[in-house]
DNA sequence: CTGTTAGCGCATTCAC
DNA sequence: GTGAATGCGCTAACAG
């Protein structure tokens, strides 16, 4: 393949020359740019991103590494930030670990190897993991989901607002024992939907009682085990706020197979969307956020970050909204 | 950060022999390898994949081009590539083109421009874009959709044959105008299907009239305005197969909205399956393809083609499966 | 405005 | 079995 040498033998320049029209930092004679231009036609240029990498010590790809690709929040917030990414001129590397620390592990030694100029992440993110691309000085976004122990440009959503919303809409039509479904302790967004789901239930005067929380893996098995695990229980609920998509339909296919009619003997509301959640009966009533948008928004922090590295890190919030469909209303 | 000369320094070495100990090509005295080790793990040494990269002339990247990321069936596809891609020491750049020749084009450059080890492509695909990386030398292999004017390795399923077991099926179960939705033209998946359901009408002594197709974009939004316009035809059908899951859904919405009940009134039956169709009511009939498989098997393909770039090229073909539900069979 | 030169970090000759 | 030297392709001084 041919290199600038090749281009500037062709154009009778020389490669610095060339490099500069590549680049257009500084200015080159209107005729040798011309002849430069040709002779990269002529040679089916091919800049080497690879060399150009070496030499500035900066590359244009980002990570985004993400628990389950299975996941339609997920891919929605990986298009946010590839549109972005694309605009500013990066490259997306698609990191699914499917929960696996060592997964999560080799991607970012891929991470580190290849140098990459930033990393968007949402994973259960011991900060250990992330703590050594920060040594590194890579620049990295937490989205969807806190990390502990460290301060970094966070995305989140307003988890208890949203959980909230859910948890009195449930009780405003009557429902009298809402149970909550939620994902592993670690992670925050399961705690802070708990926390919305409990005190909305105390603003109410309600007890929120242990015995009507269970702690889930955020995938629809875990889903349809909690809420199994809740209906054999001494106390069964009459509704459920599942803190994720896909919990949520876990819940509701357990509810199916035990024949129980929703909304009329359990109300259900998850949290986020499903696609085609319309065609499902009966649809489901959820708190939606804005995923694309997201994704989006970590994308803008990071090109910021990039930019400006020593930039104190900032936290943004995007809000969440109560989508009321057939799951949770029950004619009073 | 640490390069191989500040670990040789380190351990009193050179950096030739730390970079033999690094690839463990050819052997090392032990003692030294030891101290190379020591210093490594000192140092906190991150090998530089990039200058890696140039200094072998070849990455460890694969980009994975796909025209729908929001698709379940790309995201399965996605992770079999993932998976094999992990053990075989590769990462996967995720390209999602939306259909739009543009950013294709971007991505493409992207590929060329730093030397990636392989491309997995699914798109419209133009021949003339596939050149640009097969005379690049470039490995590249097709997965769902065949390209035309070039041969290389392909991945398909047995698309005429699901499409005649779905459009058969719909015929044994008493429909009498059975309709098509399919894709563009210009795809092969979208033709071989198609070709599959005219097939099988023939079969059957049925005319396989252009009356009853429909094409659409392989999106939601498409198969719903299909469906519409066969309702609205002069002689509307009692059944429809749809060559996606997506406008699979665009159907039955469609059909949902104007209150024609299914499997009563129309009979569906899409290609591919969606999450949760389970729940959706009534719950779909389709042809399943095993979409996880067909990312592996394509990495498979592209991990040999990049061990032997002379091999003759190959086309896998996997086996669809009848999934019949509720959506396609009325009480005769 | 242009050309010469050096070096990014590594793997690989080639002598020893 | 080991070390010195070279170059992968490019950009950024620097000198002209």
């Amino acid at each position: 393949m041919a290199t600038i040498y090749d281009v500037a033998r062709q154009a009778q320049v020389s490669p610095a020359t060339v490099s500069r029209v590549l680049n257009g930092r500084t200015t080159v004679d209107p005729v040798m740019a011309a002849r430069v231009h040709q002779a990269m036609q002529d040679l089916d240029y091919r800049p080497n991103a690879v060399a150009r990498n070496l030499r500035l010590s900066q590359t244009s790809l980002w990570a985004v590494i993400i628990s389950d690709i299975g996941n339609p929040f997920f891919t929605s917030m990986v298009r946010g930030v590839e549109d972005v990414a694309q605009s500013a001129g990066y490259s997306v590397v698609l990191c699914n670990t499917d929960e696996d620390p060592e997964k999560e592990s080799r991607y970012i030694a891929a991470v580190l190897a290849e140098r990459m100029a930033g990393v968007i992440i949402s994973t259960s993110g011991r900060s250990a993991v992330i703590n050594r691309l920060l040594e590194a000085r890579i620049p990295v976004v937490a989205i969807d989901r806190q990390l502990r122990g460290v301060t970094i440009d966070t995305v989140l959503v307003d988890n208890e607002h949203g959980a909230g919303l859910a948890t009195t809409h449930l009780l405003d039509n009557g429902y009298q024992r809402v149970a909550c479904i939620t994902g592993p302790r670690r992670i925050s967004t399961a705690a802070q939907r708990l926390r919305g789901y409990q005190r909305a239930l105390r603003a109410r005067g309600r007890e929120a009682t242990d015995a009507l929380v269970r702690y889930a893996d955020f995938r629809e098995e875990g889903g349809y085990r909690a809420m199994a695990s809740l209906l054999d229980s001494d106390n069964p609920p009459d509704s459920v706020f599942a803190t994720n998509n896909l919990m949520t339909v876990g819940a509701v296919e357990c509810l199916v197979d035990r024949g129980i009619r929703v909304p009329d003997e359990v109300g259900v509301v998850g949290f986020d969307d499903i696609p085609w959640a319309h065609l499902v009966r009966p649809s489901l009533s959820t708190v939606s956020q804005p995923t694309y948008d997201l994704g989006r928004a970590a994308a803008g922090l990071l090109t910021e970050r990039i930019a400006n590295p020593s930039r104190l890190p900032s936290t943004v919030m995007l809000s969440t909204g109560l989508q009321v469909r057939d799951s949770s209303t029950r004619p009073s």
